[in-house]
DNA sequence: AAGTGTGAAAAGTTTCACAGCG
DNA sequence: CGCTGTGAAACTTTTCACACTT
């Protein structure tokens, strides 16, 4: 009777995934999709896939698929990406400005709307949202009501800042910087550590 | 009797992330370290941290803790970290670009000796490696012995591009593009998608 | 006493196989 | 008949608890 089942945190990364998939057969004009050929292009098996789903709800037909405007919305909906969340960058080093003129995010609908660094007067290119000064950063995340940051500062300050975002309200950090941050257990973060993708592939080739 | 035993993915990708707190630990001229510490710095649970180099053989003293630099030899080693591996990188957009003066790859001892872009004499300003058209880059993976790319196309191209990596000796890929890339199963693909990573935040902070 | 190494239990995730719907 | 939805089985990974070593 329990109406939210546990859902696996592989499964909504997936969803992603979907997502992704689904908004090319929208654009390409198919309605419908059966779970093989969604799965074939996700790179994951049917039966995951249709497990992956039934943990939202019954959305295919038996004999027939998936309807893929339709799986898109609610897949959409699950991942909160209905209203547009706006995002703050910190650190404009070279990792930092790349990733605010990385068209990836916007155009998967992210809204970078400011970034901060210490020394925000240094002369960069043209960058397509404001860079303002550390010092602001705290009353821009009140005043904005930002809830999600991505972090790019060095690993030395990288603590000292995720105190500074969760103490102003930030529920959300993306961490680009080779740290461990210790954080309120309500604040998520997401750790890409590019360094450690490069080891990691060196095992697997072995 | 099975000497080597199956070995979670998971646990390769923490032995990065330990043999990072064990260099930190070694600079600090600290010569030992209990599970318990190590485990702290590493984020995660004394457990896992003693079952994960468990895997590997025993290196831990009763009643004392691990010896660090022995440790981290040992990790370096199972990495494959103990030769340079050379890593080239493909295409050179905003992102790519910024992957190239990154030097975390260069501070975690990785060789980024070349990058490809089909428009190879676009004006860039310095570039820690030479930037060398497109066309060279089978001929010069195989001069080189190259084994591990970076890949940072367009998704239209990715596919494509990586055919031709792998044809060429590639045997892992660390994929930033948003696709999901079909490759022989001997061949290692890692993905980082930063949009996928920020919409699965987005997932969690409800 | 302090702290590792490890089997065994628990938790989490994927795959299977098939009943049942359109 | 094709394809979804799903319980149950298989597999993977984490956590526990404690014997054992220094």
């Amino acid at each position: 009777m329990d109406k939210r089942e546990e859902i696996p945190k592989k499964t909504i990364y997936r969803l992603s995934v979907y997502s992704r998939c689904l908004r090319r057969l929208l654009e390409n004009g198919i309605e419908t999709v059966s779970s093989t050929a969604l799965a074939a292009a996700a790179g994951v098996k049917p039966s995951q896939l249709r497990k992956d789903l039934a943990y939202f709800g019954q959305f295919g037909t038996r004999g027939l698929g998936y309807p893929v405007e339709a799986l898109l919305e609610t897949i959409k909906g699950v991942l909160g990406r209905e209203t547009l969340q706006p995002v703050i960058l910190v650190g404009a080093g070279n990792l930092g400005r790349a990733l605010l003129r990385y068209d990836g995010f916007r155009k998967e609908g992210f809204n970078l709307v400011a970034a901060f660094d210490l020394a925000a007067d240094k002369k960069v290119p043209v960058l397509p949202c404001p860079l303002l000064p550390q010092e602001e950063m705290v009353e821009f995340i009140g005043k904005n009501e930002v809830k999600m940051a991505i972090l790019c500062v060095p690993a030395e300050s990288a603590q000292q800042v995720a105190n500074e975002l969760v103490d102003s309200g930030i529920q959300g950090v993306l961490n680009f910087s080779p740290a461990i941050l210790r954080v309120p257990e309500q604040v998520v973060v997401s750790n890409v550590d590019l360094a450690m993708e490069l080891e990691n592939l060196s095992f697997f080739i072995g």
